[in-house]
DNA sequence: GATGAAATGCCTACCAGTAGGTAGGTAAGT
DNA sequence: ACTTACCTACCTACTGGTAGGCATTTCATC
């Protein structure tokens, strides 16, 4: 998972302060005794610190791609594989940390478009991986038939993402779980 | 709704600010520029950052249950209650603005320790108003009898934020509309 | 295999801009 | 005389970002 090269360590570190404490609020000085290098010198791998989002961004859709094939190639039945998800969640939320997504989300007024763009089509793909376990529940008939599954994804994925934010405030990942047994409960009927 | 009063105009146009780039990226300055006085000036009636902020969660506690009043006394079914508060939700997001706690909440961990205590107990007071409705839902019958309110009412709550959050980001009012009726069909069973 | 050149990956030193915050003054109202 | 509500001027710390230097590694050419 962790690379062992600089730039891999950077998006690393870069990701895990972002998670905890925001863009706004993680600065390249942050980063470099993080990583252990010199401020100066991040900006040789990311000249600015757009590149930096925007190469988190995209490695994000890629790396949520592959974690949700390992849950869907599994044997697990369609309630069983939204929990996985759901589980993803509140192991982040377990280290004090937000979806890299919904946090960028939060203060995307203060990105750039270009970054925003690119934000938009990250949540896009998201929601994609999380729609195709909807399709999956309606094809077998876990769902019901008239589901809207795109609606349904994304409904579910601001549930994760709102109980996430909440919880962590509240210093409760009980809350969290609730939350996500309460939404899967309803799903149920 | 807006106070004619310098410092409850600081208090509007900072909570504006707020919900709209964050507390991280919301500075004395730019307060100072949209209210129309020094920046220094504003250290009058607010000495730190964190006495504004807790001013504004302090107030929002308040106008919150005011607004909800308005609701609750009215002649509205429980789930016309409910949409009512999602409502409030959309007007919000319509302005691009975050709910303040959820916004606060996401950048809780750059708040000091008795910050992120007065934002626990906002967040728990907003979660009060809300299961208000719930139990007046299961005292009428209109929801099961075996509901857990205050679950329910966090649950209901952690959807409308995240689907601001992130219709926010898609450009979109009608993801979230979506996403709380989806919601709300889903309580209707 | 030795050699010069270029590319790599970091460094120190620095810059302008902005952050939150302070000191001290002033004009008007009580 | 005191308080209120503002002002100008200034401070330190830190922001993202740049310039230029310096080893080490890579690599084509002799």
């Amino acid at each position: 998972m962790a690379t062992t090269d600089t730039k891999g360590e950077l998006l690393d570190c870069a990701q895990d302060l972002i998670q905890r404490v925001g863009v706004n609020a993680m600065s390249y000085n942050d980063l470099s005794v993080e990583v252990g290098i010199r401020k100066a010198s991040i900006h040789y791998h990311f000249p600015k610190k757009d590149d930096l989002i925007e190469a988190l961004l995209l490695r994000c859709g890629n790396d949520y791609s592959d974690r949700y094939r390992e849950i869907a190639s599994s044997q697990k039945t369609v309630l069983e594989k939204l929990e996985a998800l759901a589980d993803m969640f509140d192991n982040s939320l377990a280290q004090g940390k937000i979806c890299l997504v919904g946090m960028l989300c939060v203060e995307s007024t203060t990105l750039s478009d270009k970054l925003q763009n690119t934000l938009e089509s990250t949540i896009n793909n998201c929601i994609g991986v999380i729609e195709s376990i909807f399709i999956q529940g309606v094809a077998d008939q876990t769902l019901p038939q008239d589901m809207n599954t795109n609606e349904a994804a994304h409904a579910f994925h601001d549930t994760l993402l709102g109980a996430q934010i909440i919880a962590r405030s509240l210093k409760s990942r009980d809350h969290f779980k609730i939350a996500a047994t309460t939404y899967l409960n309803l799903l149920r009927g």
